[in-house]
DNA sequence: TCCGAGATTCACT
DNA sequence: GTGAATCTCGGAG
């Protein structure tokens, strides 16, 4: 089941951190289908300083964190990565959830190249938010792209349950550390 | 195994 | 001009 505008609507952040645990994030590419199930997320509300969009400040950059809800907010950072949000709560709030981790489930082999990848073990290949666009082959052309009514790339829930959540606080920012809005989960298959 | 520094572009001040 | 929601590699221990 694709999800719909609904699932990221009128919710907080929070709680939709918490919820995309298990989802899987589908991206169609000219190469093939890209899919990896959600594992680790972060909130990020503009209620705190740490968000790029927080008092409600309106740039360039932020712009796309005041759409709707279902949005992907893809930036640019440390002149060679990309993050990848979605946007969260309500359209205009400037709320939006990062996505940290995957877990890869298809199109393994293509994700290996685009990472240029050549260990063995798979769980570094996509677990941390630059790695998962490098590996899902997000980058800029993706922002502001409406994960609704889209065939290219969207959320789908096939019924992967996270075994156990867990609540600690965001990695790799200097504001609002104290916060636990960062969840990772467990993911075990139906 | 762990830690420190370099990479390198862009948005914002 | 500055610093960023990061990753990787090389050297030390």
């Amino acid at each position: 089941m694709i999800l719909n505008r609904d699932f990221f609507e009128g919710k907080d952040s929070l709680t939709l951190a918490k919820d995309l645990l298990g989802k899987v994030l589908v991206h169609k590419t000219s190469e093939g289908t890209l899919k990896g199930i959600i594992t680790e997320t972060e909130a990020y509300s503009q209620d705190e300083e740490s968000c790029h969009a927080y008092g409600g400040k309106k740039t360039n950059r932020t712009k796309v964190m005041f759409e709707k809800p279902g949005h992907l907010y893809v930036y640019f950072t440390y002149g060679m990565h990309y993050c990848c949000n979605i946007v969260s709560e309500e359209e205009g709030k400037g709320c939006a959830v990062l996505l940290r981790s995957i877990e890869p489930l298809e199109g393994v082999n293509q994700m290996i190249q685009n990472r240029d990848y050549s260990k063995q073990n798979l769980k570094e290949l996509s677990n941390g938010p630059a790695k998962l666009c490098q590996a899902m082959n997000i980058d800029k052309q993706l922002n502001n792209i409406d994960l609704i009514n889209n065939s290219q790339i969207y959320i789908e829930d096939l019924d992967f349950q996270p075994e156990e959540i867990y609540n600690t606080t965001r990695i790799g920012i200097s504001k609002a550390k104290d916060l636990n809005w960062r969840y990772y989960a467990k993911i075990k298959q139906n």
